[in-house]
DNA sequence: CGTGACATTGACCAACTTCAAGGTGCGTGG
DNA sequence: CCACGCACCTTGAAGTTGGTCAATGTCACG
């Protein structure tokens, strides 16, 4: 299979059964928008739809749109509300005082952006676009009244923030306990259940960040990112081509994210073993 | 000095100026609980002060005390409010699949407890205290009219889970791009201050986990925390004797997290800058 | 068709884990 | 009070994973 025809179906599996993109011959590929077709209605729409105190044009006004390299929000600027991500991407990451930066999260269409701020209205973090995306912003006075007035935006807030920190806990682990042919597994199983939940291919799709930003994240050397997904794409686990992803064999990285935490030799057990009388 | 000396010697710093423990010749050491006469009113006082919704008696009754290994809930748990710890210490875990457990964090006075169920309703992690501990309930009702009722306790609430993501954050690159001496001196920095917040001494104070939890958390081989140590020990940086731990050369631990994150080799730095470079 | 950004591949090497053995402190039961 | 067992901790030697370096390949764009 050429390049070509892989980046082509590609995207029309990305792009679902929408007949709009299809047969198109000619299509941008790497490091162009690509995701800003998504469309996040349901959470945006939970949060909004029940509170009365915003009304349509300030709910559109409230609207932006950012292009790739934009920042939404750098470290230090003043924390001035939230925001929903409507379409796009775009990754988060803090700075060491010597000025390394580390990836902590990639978001997709329905992620709230800027909830780190919270603690001591500065954002600690910096937000920057992947591609080309809109957002849509809740200012602090629209929080704390949709807080008392909007069980659901309450709800939401919490649950979003809570869900947070217990994806965090997983990436902790994974990061501290797994292998890197495992880090990786995981990010695509993540990726793709992410997409499966936006009602887009969790099979296919593209990886709007680059190596680089996929070894910073998970920890790791490009290098070794690279050799992965080689080492993956030659037992026919998944066929990457740049940005283009297909998982082919979701069997196999389930298991490499399982095997390798549980029964990989028998000194890692008797490891593991070890670690897990001292729980207590 | 002997084992003893320092043992006394430790107690006595740890519970400040206090005359009550001076002169205590016999005193439990490690493996008892040791630390719950920490006592955490600042944040209980400011979020419980202001509201009016909850009487003495309905405090009184929220609180608890727990042993060393006792469980304040496991995974699965169904989530029915947060909780305040008062004094003592715990640390919680999740689970793997495969029942491996990863320590993703270490509670002191005043931290907030189950904040991780707001998501699902379910607790994602096991909390499990390290030694005799108190803490104090606060239901999920009580939760949901403090936080209309009181923006004390909202903002306490939101800021508390907005620190908790930020220090994730850290924790994350630390994980990530950290040697091991820079993991154990970072953790070893996060202690003081912690301690050092809760006007105990942040410069001798011992350890409520076990080696094996502290290698645990930080994602490396209980022999390295050993070594760790034993290599600090010999330049003079710490002092350590099993659970009691003091910090002699606070200038060598900070430049140790610092070196390593910016000047170590020129090969470092170009990676750095590689990865800086794609940050765009 | 050249340039620059991004990605891949192979050879080498170091940090950290694993394995194995021994040490220390504490509680318990003779 | 001593001896034993247990949990926890330390230390040394061997073995791997994954990082580093360097060179080459690929794609997009002007």
């Amino acid at each position: 299979m050429t390049a070509r025809q892989l980046r082509v179906m590609s995207v029309d599996k990305l792009y679902g059964t929408s007949n709009t993109y299809r047969g198109v011959t000619k299509m941008k590929t790497s490091y162009q928008p690509q995701n800003d077709y998504y469309n996040a209605t349901t959470l945006l729409d939970t949060y909004m739809g029940s509170s009365s105190s915003i009304n349509q044009s300030q709910q559109r006004d409230s609207h932006r749109v950012f292009h790739r390299r934009d920042n939404l929000f750098s470290v230090g600027n003043y924390f001035e509300g939230i925001y929903l991500l409507r379409s796009g991407s775009a990754k988060s990451f803090i700075t060491s005082r010597d000025g390394e930066e580390h990836i902590t999260k990639f978001y997709y269409p329905g992620d709230m952006l800027g909830i780190d701020g919270f603690d001591a209205h500065v954002h600690t973090q910096t937000v920057r676009f992947l591609e080309t995306s809109s957002v849509c912003f809740i200012k602090e006075s629209q929080i704390n009244s949709l807080i008392q007035t909007s069980p659901d935006f309450r709800n939401g807030l919490l649950q979003s923030m809570s869900h947070t920190l217990a994806s965090d806990s997983a990436m902790m682990m994974c990061l501290s306990t797994c292998s890197s042919e495992q880090k990786v597994a995981q990010f695509l199983l993540d990726l793709s259940f992410g997409f499966s939940d936006r009602n887009l291919s969790g099979s296919e799709f593209m990886l709007s960040m680059t190596r680089t930003d996929i070894a910073n994240y998970l920890g790791m050397a490009i290098e070794t990112v690279s050799r992965v997904f080689a080492s993956f794409q030659q037992r026919n686990i998944i066929a990457v081509k740049l940005r283009y992803l297909s998982i082919l064999d979701f069997e196999s990285l389930n298991s490499i994210v399982a095997i390798d935490n549980c029964s990989q030799t028998l000194a890692k057990k008797s490891n593991i073993k070890r670690v897990k009388q001292a729980l207590n």
